[in-house]
DNA sequence: TTTAGGG
DNA sequence: CCCTAAA
């Protein structure tokens, strides 16, 4: 199985600590949080942060129903949860997992439905969903009950992506199934081989090792764009290789079926996103907290190996995000400066734009056993309603013998969070990993099938009696997750329950206290802006070394990546767990920036530049000596020269962190008060010049 | 957007 | 570093 996690991409959070600045830092951060509740908004982030909080596994008891409420109108109150989760700074290990709430599934499916109406396609059935949806996700989610309403989602869904998917040739693909549960995503990947093989190699299996899954695969993904195949091939539209290849979407909503071959590489796909966009805005009824809801759902995504796979966004921006580091900060400054209000309307376009633009797109094109016979992928995502949805595909071949053989390409899992101290080992980080995701799949999860987006309930009857056997069954076969019903009280979800989910997995995860510790983010969050990017996300250095104005020509964004390297590195050989860049995440919603100390080069350039054009230009020092060092604004360097000028005057042992050589501190306390004089000669001057014509002003009244 | 300062 | 009032 392959996992891809997100992590939280961009800064972190400042890391502090040890050091009374640190801790008054701290303090900001916990004011600011408070600010940030008062304002009483909701943004993505929030959200984000909301269903984090709910999600967390307990490792004692289901989660706590009290506060995760998912209901729309308690935002404020989730946020604080959430903050206070993020406010603690003592766990050492924590693990969370996102539970995307049925209601986002729910949400989702009216979206296609009134997209598919729109579309003018001829759904009698979308009213009635759209009921549903409206109502609480609770029928639109269905679970097992609502199997046959589900069927037509899923339907409806398929029309859909066949705009935004394109056909690759003659293909056969059947409908997929794909559902989702509680956290859970499964995308399925059925197969049918010609040989005779014991079927069992193909099961699927659930469950703890994780040892099976495709990720055993080697050969999913070949590298080329795969062509989104859609059951209707009326419409074509071309997809992007970065979508094609991305790894990791948003779960909710992307359907796109992919098939490989040889021949297809000219089709390759992607959903357009205008299309895209277009169709998630066409829902009038939801709110922007429903949106932003989907949007606070995380996707791991279960794939194959991708290490070269770039995770990118529809979204021009955000992509440029996800692709240069330089554009990622690019946009953080220019939305750091907008309002918080405005900020987090950004924020929430973004993480929803990237949710959008996410595809889930089955990579791995792969070959059957016997040869040349292209697997198909399917993913259809979306299904909301029932639980952890599964995408069933599987080519279809002619098949000679009785043994039906499937193969689940990929599992979704539900985001997790993992935070450990920076001492914890790697294998720890493994071990953490692994807990998170047994607890998800091993703990009362069941299977249901689909069929024809019909769930076949009876588990009795062969397959050949249900019509698995046969190919074109085959193409409509699905395996969804479920949750055991008996956990599941389930009815009314909506908001009301705290999880976003009623029907929500086991929650045996466990929660691990974490001390001070390192998140992982990988990067891959941030806010905004989103994620997703190289595998390797890259986190901020503390210690990146400046760039001396010189070299800073060099991005130093390839440098910042820091250790973090080691879990892309081991999710893929371990289980496959990308993290994907996200930037949402863990709350820390308008994430401080991390701390970069400046370095000894860099205060000489600062002071060179100052001692050229003085205090109060600090756009111009900006321009001349950091130009290339991104990460510094002209803020940075005010502050920075205010500090200077501080520690030049105060004794040596007083001082801390890298120490300045006194030489250059000598040198600013020289500019800094010639430039003082300079400002007093200026102003005096501007008041000799005002006072003349006061004078003359008042001579004039008088 | 920049500056200038307080936090 | 952050946040903002002012410019």
């Amino acid at each position: 199985m392959v996992l891809q996690k997100r992590l939280d991409y961009g800064f972190n959070g400042y890391q502090v600590p040890y050091t009374p600045r640190a801790t008054r830092s701290a303090r900001r951060r916990g004011s600011f949080k408070k600010r940030a509740e008062d304002n009483n908004k909701m943004c993505a982030f929030d959200l984000l942060a909301t269903v984090a909080g709910k999600l967390l596994l307990e490792k004692k008891g289901p989660p706590s129903s009290s506060n995760a409420s998912t209901d729309e109108d308690q935002g404020p109150v989730v946020g604080d949860t959430e903050k206070k989760e993020l406010q603690d700074e003592n766990k050492q290990l924590k693990v969370e997992t996102y539970d995307r709430g049925s209601c986002d599934r729910g949400f989702i499916v009216s979206e296609l439905v009134s997209q598919a109406h729109d579309q003018k396609f001829n759904l009698k059935e979308s009213p009635h969903h759209q009921d549903d949806t409206h109502f609480g996700f609770a029928s639109a989610i269905t679970t097992s009950d609502c199997s046959e309403g589900f069927g037509d989602q899923k339907q409806v869904i398929g029309k859909t992506e066949n705009e935004m998917g394109t056909l690759a040739s003659k293909v056969e693909v059947g409908p997929s199934g794909y559902r989702e549960y509680g956290d859970c995503k499964l995308e399925v990947e059925t197969k049918r081989i010609i040989k005779d093989e014991s079927n069992k190699s193909g099961g699927m299996q659930f469950g703890n090792g994780g040892d099976r899954c495709s990720s055993d695969d080697p050969v999913v993904w070949d590298g080329k764009p795969p062509a989104v195949v859609s059951s209707d091939s009326s419409a074509k539209v071309p997809l992007c290789r970065d979508h094609s290849t991305r790894s990791s979407f948003p779960a909710t909503r992307d359907y796109v079926n992919v098939v490989s071959r040889d021949d297809d590489e000219n089709s390759s796909g992607c959903t357009h996103p205008s299309t895209t966009k277009k169709f998630f805005r066409s829902a009038p009824r939801i709110g922007d907290r429903r949106i932003r809801k989907i949007l606070a759902s995380k996707y791991w995504k279960v794939a194959p190996k991708l290490k070269d796979v770039t995770l990118s966004n529809t979204d021009g921006e955000l992509k440029a995000v996800y692709r240069n580091r330089n554009s990622y900060y690019r946009s953080i400054r220019s939305e750091r400066n907008y309002p918080i209000k405005k900020r987090r309307l950004f924020n929430s376009i973004s993480n929803y734009d990237e949710g959008i633009s996410r595809k889930n797109v089955c990579l791995s094109p792969q070959r059957g056993i016997d040869g040349d016979v292209p697997d198909l992928c399917h993913k259809m995502h979306g299904a909301p309603g029932t639980s952890s949805s599964v995408a069933g595909s599987h080519s279809s071949f002619q098949s000679r013998n009785s043994h039906v053989k499937l193969r689940i390409k990929s599992f979704r899992v539900p985001e997790l969070f993992i935070e450990l101290p920076e001492t914890a080992t790697v294998g720890s980080l493994k071990r953490r990993v692994m807990e998170a995701v047994n607890a998800i799949l091993g703990g009362g999860l069941r299977v249901g099938v689909l069929l024809q987006g019909k769930k076949v309930r009876d588990d009795n009857k062969t397959l050949l009696q249900t019509g698995i056997s046969h190919d074109n069954q085959l193409d409509a076969l699905g395996f969804s997750l479920e949750p055991n019903t008996a956990q599941n009280p389930g009815p009314l979800c909506p908001g009301d329950s705290p999880h976003m989910l009623p029907c929500n997995s086991p929650q045996p995860l466990t929660r691990y206290p974490a001390a001070p510790a390192v998140v992982l983010q990988g990067t891959c969050d941030a806010a905004t802006e989103l994620h997703l990017a190289n595998i390797g996300n890259s986190i901020e250095s503390d210690h990146d070394s400046a760039p001396s104005p010189t070299d800073m020509s060099i991005d130093k964004s390839t440098n910042d990546s820091k250790a973090l390297v080691a879990v892309p590195a081991m999710s893929v050989e371990a289980l496959s767990v990308v993290p994907v860049h996200r930037k949402s995440k863990r709350s820390e919603m308008v994430q401080r920036r991390i701390r970069r100390p400046f370095s000894v080069t860099e205060v000489e350039a600062l002071v060179q530049a100052v001692e050229k054009l003085g205090t109060g230009r600090w756009r111009d020092v900006k321009l001349r000596a950091f130009d290339n060092a991104k990460h510094r604004t002209y803020v940075d360097l005010k502050d920075k020269w205010k500090t200077l000028v501080h520690t030049a005057k105060i004794s040596p042992q007083q001082r801390r962190g890298e120490p300045v050589p006194q030489e250059l501190l000598d040198r600013v306390l020289t500019a800094h008060a010639y430039w003082s004089q300079q400002q007093a000669k200026q102003q005096l001057k501007q008041q000799q010049q005002q006072q003349p014509q006061q004078q003359l002003e008042t001579c004039l009244l008088l």
